[in-house]
DNA sequence: TGGCTGATGCGA
DNA sequence: CGCATCAGCCAA
């Protein structure tokens, strides 16, 4: 089943990021069917997190979709290499964003290999969310994609995965977040190998 | 096996 | 100027 609309405006961000471990991420770009289970996230709360692009509401040509109602996609260029691919939840107004950082690749593994430039399928085929995007296909043309539609979506396929497998550990090279980057904001399957970092 | 570094574009 | 990254390099 398709990820309602409903899902994505819920409040609170971080329960959201957590939901998405076991949930699929799916694109249909450039006519190719690329996909797999997210296996890691990250949580970006708004104007009272140091380490979210619409700190203190900030309002920008780059963050103005953040305040965009939940279940649009937020694509933005880091280290002028690599977009990473952030869902909006919340209502309109409230700018907050889950990083998807990792997926288990399942579906067009071959289309998959060929835009990363490998042979044979390791675990960094998808694992970080810079390398995740170029294997999907996802750029900054997909800035405000509605991921109700048929470009970029997610679905449940009924798995749950069990709170004893779930980490929660502080998010990753957000340093300059001061306090902020202490919150345990970053989820992942433990044990799972198509995570991005130990 | 782990730490360091360069690549590279744009937002603030 | 520094960043929600990654791969390649070199020392050990």
């Amino acid at each position: 089943m398709k990820l309602p609309r409903e899902f994505y405006t819920r409040p609170n961000v971080v329960q959201i990021a957590q939901e998405l471990l076991g949930k699929y991420l799916y694109t249909t770009i450039d006519g190719m069917l690329t996909g797999g289970m997210i296996v890691e996230t990250e949580a970006y709360s708004g104007e009272n997190d140091r380490a979210c692009h619409a700190h203190l509401n900030r309002r920008t040509a780059r963050t103005e979709i953040m305040y965009h109602e939940g279940g649009v996609a937020y694509v933005y260029l880091v280290y002028g290499i690599y977009n990473l691919f952030n869902i909006i939840t919340n209502i309109e107004g409230r700018a907050d964003a889950v990083l998807v950082r990792a997926i288990e690749p399942e579906i067009g593994l071959e289309e998959m290999l060929l835009r990363r430039d490998m042979q044979t399928i390791k675990p960094n085929l998808t694992a970080g969310p810079g390398v995740m995007s170029i294997a999907l296909g996802i750029t900054r043309k997909h800035y405000g994609e509605d991921l109700t539609g048929n470009t970029i979506w997610l679905e449940d396929k009924g798995i749950t995965i069990p709170d004893e497998k779930i980490m929660t550990v502080p998010r990753i090279g957000i340093d300059y977040a001061g306090d902020d980057a202490l919150l345990p904001w970053r989820f992942y399957v433990k044990g799972n190998k198509w995570v991005s970092r130990k």
